[in-house]
DNA sequence: AATGAATGAGCGTTCATTCAT
DNA sequence: AATGAATGAACGCTCATTCAT
C-alpha cells in the first residue's frame, strides 16, 4: 500500500513523501473514525482504514491522545481559516450568522469535534487548546464586526456567544437532531442575539 | 466493609435496610462517577467509592448498562417531578424560565446526564428513554403554560426549545463554564424566546 | 416451602424434620441440575430450584464438591441396591445383561453421573469413591453369577467389564445418541461378552 | 518472552516464523491443557505454559471457543489422515482394528478430545463438527473395507461402531485406566465385531 | 520508515463461599 | 436453622503501546 516499489526507480527521497502521505491519510481517517465513535474508537481501526500498520500510526503520533489532538488542531485550524476568510465580508452580520450556522450544521457525525470544542474550551494546555483559542479569537472578530455593523446587539460578549456556539454545535452532533428543528433552534438564538432588544427593554 | 453501625442519621436495623442503603449509595456514587467520566468510568471505581465489593454492585445492577440506566432514570424522574411541581405556579413564565435555569445550573459535573439528555433524546427504547420522555412532556406543559400567559412567544415549539435546553445544559456540564457566562448565555436564549419578536420582525 | 408454620403448633422438633426435608430436596434438585449441566451448573441454581436460600445449601453441604459428592454417593448407592436386588435372580445372565442395559439406558441427561463413574473409577478417596467401589463390587458379583451360569464367557474379568459399562454409559449420557443406535452398540458388546468365544478362537 | 534465539532445532529467521512457532506452541499447549482439564481449563493457563502473554493467545485465536475448536480440528484431521492412510492397506481387517486400537490408545490425557468426539458427534455446525464428520466418514470406509474382507460382521453399521469408538476412547482418556485392562476391554468389543457371530447365532 | 506480533493492565462479569441478621 | 446480601478471586476479552525485524 505504501508503494514501496517507488524506491527502486529513483533514490531521491520517496520515503519522505510516502511518510507525509501516510500521515495525512491517517489524520483524515482518524477524523472520520473519531468523528463517528469519539474517543472510544480504537486506534487499530484508524490503522486498518488508513491501510497502514498499527505501528505506523504510533510512529506518526506517539500516543492516541496525540492523534486525537492532531485531529482537533486540524479541524480547529480549518474552521479558523474559514472564519478569517470572512473578516472582510461585505455584510458582517451575514458573515457572523452564516459562520455560526455553518459550524453548527457541520457538526453531525463529528462527535469528537463537539467534545473537543467543549473540552478544549476549558483549555488543557496542549496544541488543541491553542488551536481552539485561535478559532475563538476569529469568532470574536466576526462578532465584533457584526456588532459594529449593528447586526448583533452590542451588549453581548464573546464568552457567552462562544458558549452558545459550542452548545448548539454539540447538540447538533448526534445525527438524530432533525435539520428543521436545528434551524428553528438557531433562529431562537439568533433572535436573542439581534439588536433592538435594548430598545425594547428600555421602552415602556 | 459495610460497617452497618455507622449509619449516623438513623439507627434502624440493618439487613434489608443495609441492602437498600447500599443500593442507594451505589446509585448516588454512580451518578457522581458517571457524571465525571461518562460511560468510560469504570464500575470498579463506583464500587470503590461506594465502599462495597464489585460483586455487590452487580448484585444490585446486573450490568453496567443497567446501572447507568438507573442513574439516568433517577435523574430524569427527579427533574420531571420538579417540573410538575411548577405546573400550577402563579407565574407560568417565571416557572418556565426558572426551571430552564435550574436544569442548566444543575448540570455541572454531570456529564452523563448531558449525554443522556442528548442520547435519550434519540430514544433507545429503555427505561431511560421512557423517563426522558416524561421529562420532555413536563417541559412541554411548562412551555405551553408560559406561552398562554404571553411569557414566551407563541410560534416556538417544544422540539427546538428542548434542543436548546439540552444544548445549554450540556454546555454547562463541564465545571469550567463560568457561572456568570452561563447566565449571560441563558439571557440571550431567553431573549430569543421572549414575545414581541413577531411584532418587531414584521415591522419595518 | 420450608413450612415454617409448623413450628407454631407443636414445639417438639419440626426444625429437624424441616432440615431433613430441605436436605433431601436439595440433593434431589442437585442431582437433576448437575445431571444437566455437569459441574458447570451453579450452586445458586440448585438453591433456586430447591426453593431455599443459597446459604442453606452451604449449611447442608459445606462446599460445592461435597454436594456433588453427596449426589454421586446417592446415585451409586441406588444403583448398587438395584444390582444387589438381582443377586438371587432366577436367570443370572438376564440379570447381568439387564442391569448393564438399565444403567446405560438410565444415563441420558445424567452427565455428572457419567463423569463420576469415570472419575470415581480412579478413586479420589472420598465417599463417592467408596460408593463407587460398592457398585463395582455388586457388578462384580452379577458378573460372577452370570459367568457361573454360562451366560458370560469365563475369561473376562471385572475391570474390563466395568470399563465397558462406564464407557457405554458415558457415551449414552448426551441425549443425542439415538436409542436404537445405543441398543445396537450394546448388542455388539454383549456379543463380545457371550461365551463360545474361546471355542471359536481355539478352532482353526 | 519469546526469546527467538532459543529455538534449538532450527535456526531459521524469526518474525513470521516466530509467530507461526507461537501459534503452534499455543495449539500444542492448549491440546494438553484442555486435554487435562476440559473446557474448564483457563485460557490464561494455556498462555502461561506456552510462555506467551494472554493477548497473544487471543491474537491467534479470537475466542476461547475458537482455540478449542482449532485444537479439535487439528486432532480430528490428524486422525482422519491416519485413517485415510490405511484405505489401501493389504489387510483391511488389521487396518480397521489397528486404527480403532490406535485411536483409543491415543486418548489418555486428552479429555477434550473425548468430549469433542462426543459432543461433535451431535454436530454443532462449526469447523470441529466438519472435521469430526471427516473422521467419521474415514472410519466408515475402513469399516466397509473390513466388512467386505470378511473381518467384521456385515450386519453392523457405522453409527454403533462409531459410538463404540467414542465410548471406549472416552473411557480411556483418564490416565488411570490400566493399559492391560484397556486392551482386554477392546478385545471384548472386537470379539463382538468379529464375524461368525451370525453363523453361531443361526446355528444350533 | 513500516510492519505486525507481543504485551500486560484493565474491564465487565460470574461464582463459590462467608457474614450478619 | 434459614436467609440473602456481601465478598473477592478468577475468567474471557480488549486495547494502547512496545519490540524485533
Amino acid at each position: 500500500m505504501s508503494t514501496p516499489g517507488d524506491r527502486g526507480t529513483d533514490g531521491r527521497r520517496p520515503q519522505r513523501a510516502d511518510a507525509r502521505t501516510n500521515r495525512e491519510r491517517i489524520l483524515s481517517v482518524a477524523e472520520e473514525v473519531f468523528g463517528r465513535g469519539g474517543q472510544l474508537a480504537s486506534t487499530e481501526e484508524v490503522a486498518r482504514l488508513a491501510n497502514v500498520g498499527i505501528a505506523t500510526v504510533f510512529r506518526h503520533f506517539p500516543t492516541k491522545a496525540a492523534l486525537l489532538e492532531a485531529v482537533l488542531v486540524q479541524r480547529f485550524d480549518r474552521l479558523r481559516e474559514q472564519a478569517e476568510s470572512l473578516f472582510h465580508a461585505a455584510d458582517p452580520g451575514a458573515a457572523f450568522f452564516g459562520f455560526f450556522s455553518h459550524l453548527v450544521a457541520d457538526a453531525p457525525g463529528k462527535i469528537a469535534i463537539g467534545e473537543a470544542l467543549y473540552e478544549a474550551g476549558g483549555g488543557n494546555g496542549g496544541d488543541a487548546a491553542r488551536a481552539s483559542d485561535g478559532l475563538r479569537r476569529a469568532v470574536g472578530l466576526l462578532l465584533q464586526h457584526a456588532q459594529r455593523d449593528g447586526a448583533v446587539r452590542g451588549d453581548v460578549e464573546l464568552p457567552e456567544v462562544y458558549a452558545l456556539l459550542v452548545a448548539t454545535s454539540r447538540a447538533s452532533a448526534p445525527a438524530h437532531l432533525d435539520e428543521e428543528v436545528r434551524d428553528r433552534m438557531l433562529a431562537i438564538v439568533f433572535d436573542g442575539l439581534a439588536p433592538l432588544r435594548n430598545a425594547r427593554r428600555q421602552g415602556p
